[in-house]
DNA sequence: TGACTTTTGATCTTTTTTGATTATTTTTGA
DNA sequence: TCAAAAATAATCAAAAAAGATCAAAAGTCA
């Protein structure tokens, strides 16, 4: 009735929409088509866009409250994707661990998986950085080391020059480094220079070097280089390898299992 | 339960049945079958997603609430002594920081309830040698800086050798310590070597040390000496303390505030 | 006005979600 | 320990929703 008469234009339509995403924290696509007199598509297209701007999460069937969604903490977000390769990862990873070993744990949720496997194992040493790994441990298990520094947030990890010390003075049989993204150009990059330099510094101090990355890690570019490919001896991802980066990672002399 | 009427959208629904395992610890797919008015194994499928996410245990009938293992039982038996006492302390030890202040957090459960009311303060750094102080600074607050270093379970702090150099390169206005006890003749003493060189090294470090201690630990003794009471500027304690005690703590020159 | 672009809605195809059905596994109680 | 009961997993088809495409409508500008 009043649609006939007000007519929304698009940008005041789209505030509509919000304003009732943020009122009730969701909307149902089949609701907001009377209510705003246009077609479904128009619905879907208007919160097509409303999602580009990061102003709501589109889901089957509506759209959700976007803070609602961050109301995680920021690190949690990511052990969200792909839980399933990321446990397949680690148990795969397990298996090159053996009796009374020293082992790093990097940051990273596919690590932390990792590190709730090692729970049930006193006869390791376990160092590492990230708090997270940490509190899995910190009840139960191996003889635990933490690296100090200077606390990430975003990584929940510790880092910086104020590490440096520490991993200068210890020896590592293997350590499980996790990474933001991979390439055969760039090697392993992460979103911050101090993580990068802590990285490097780790893949100095162990024996073997095992990444733990999902394959969806493959080719993407983060901001810092934190070591080349060539220096991991290991690389533990699933299934989704693409067989020409997994072809050239062979070439490279670096181990791969396939979780 | 409520009744819906309008069904929701899927992530609302899996809200719903979060809502439900934290409020009664548990959820049976039967009881959540009526409730949500969707089918089972829809009901089987969101708890599958929640688990994958880490949000809740899937059992055989329905799920569990997650068990937050944040290595609580040997620590926090603790916590559970005197805390009211512990908490005002706490309270009283805020009002001697200022904006902007380096301080030093230790171990043990009178300075974890400080750190917790440091959390809204993101003008200050915090520097610890304690798990628990950075799980709970670890979301959001100070800049935060942990001590490397050994893991000790009992005490969830990090110790020994290996915290040394890290301490020996940074600077703190103030520090927090607790201790196992203290008396006038064997100062602080606490349970472990290790732990007692770590906080001999600390109080060389700060301006100004704070000694966070509830009455019933005055004229205590433990294994290890960890400093003379004359190297602690200011006592923070209960009303419990011994008017004796009381009068030679401020006879050595110690400020002593009283909760 | 008329050529042009943008927005919209209708139609069709593809994807996602869901519930029913049928194995399979786990639990329970003798 | 075994077998019945209960619960879950796996499979599949129907339904709902979303995406793609395209033509019509609306708006723009010379």
């Amino acid at each position: 009735m009043d649609k006939v008469y007000n007519k929304e234009l698009a940008p005041e339509r789209r505030d509509h929409l919000m304003a009732m995403v943020q009122h009730q924290g969701s909307i149902r696509v089949e609701d907001a088509v009377p209510t705003l007199g246009v077609s479904p598509a128009t619905v879907r297209r208007d919160l097509e866009i409303l999602e580009d701007h990061g102003r709501l999460q589109r889901v089957h069937g509506g759209a959700v409250r976007i803070e609602t969604c961050l109301a995680e903490p920021l690190f949690d977000d990511k052990t969200l994707i792909a839980p399933r390769e990321k446990r397949g990862i680690a148990q795969k990873a397990l298996t090159f661990i053996a009796e009374g070993d020293t082992v790093y744990l990097d940051g990273g949720s596919t690590v932390l998986e990792l590190a709730r496997k090692l729970r049930g194992r006193p006869d390791l040493t376990v160092v590492t950085n990230s708090l997270r790994s940490a509190i899995e441990l910190g009840g139960a298990g191996p003889r635990l080391i933490l690296v100090g520094g200077e606390f990430r947030r975003r990584s929940q990890t510790m880092i910086g020059s104020l590490t440096r010390y520490m991993l200068e003075t210890i020896h590592l049989d293997k350590a499980f480094m996790g990474t933001m993204g991979f390439s055969l150009d760039e090697g392993l990059t992460t979103t911050d220079p101090n993580e990068a330099f802590t990285k490097e510094l780790i893949m100095k101090r162990a024996e073997k070097i095992f990444l733990l990355a999902d394959s969806s890690k493959a080719g993407k570019l983060s901001f810092a280089q934190a070591g080349r490919l060539e220096q991991v001896h290991h690389l533990i991802t699933d299934s989704g390898l693409p067989q020409t980066m997994a072809k050239h990672v062979k070439k490279l002399g670096i181990n791969l299992s396939t979780a």
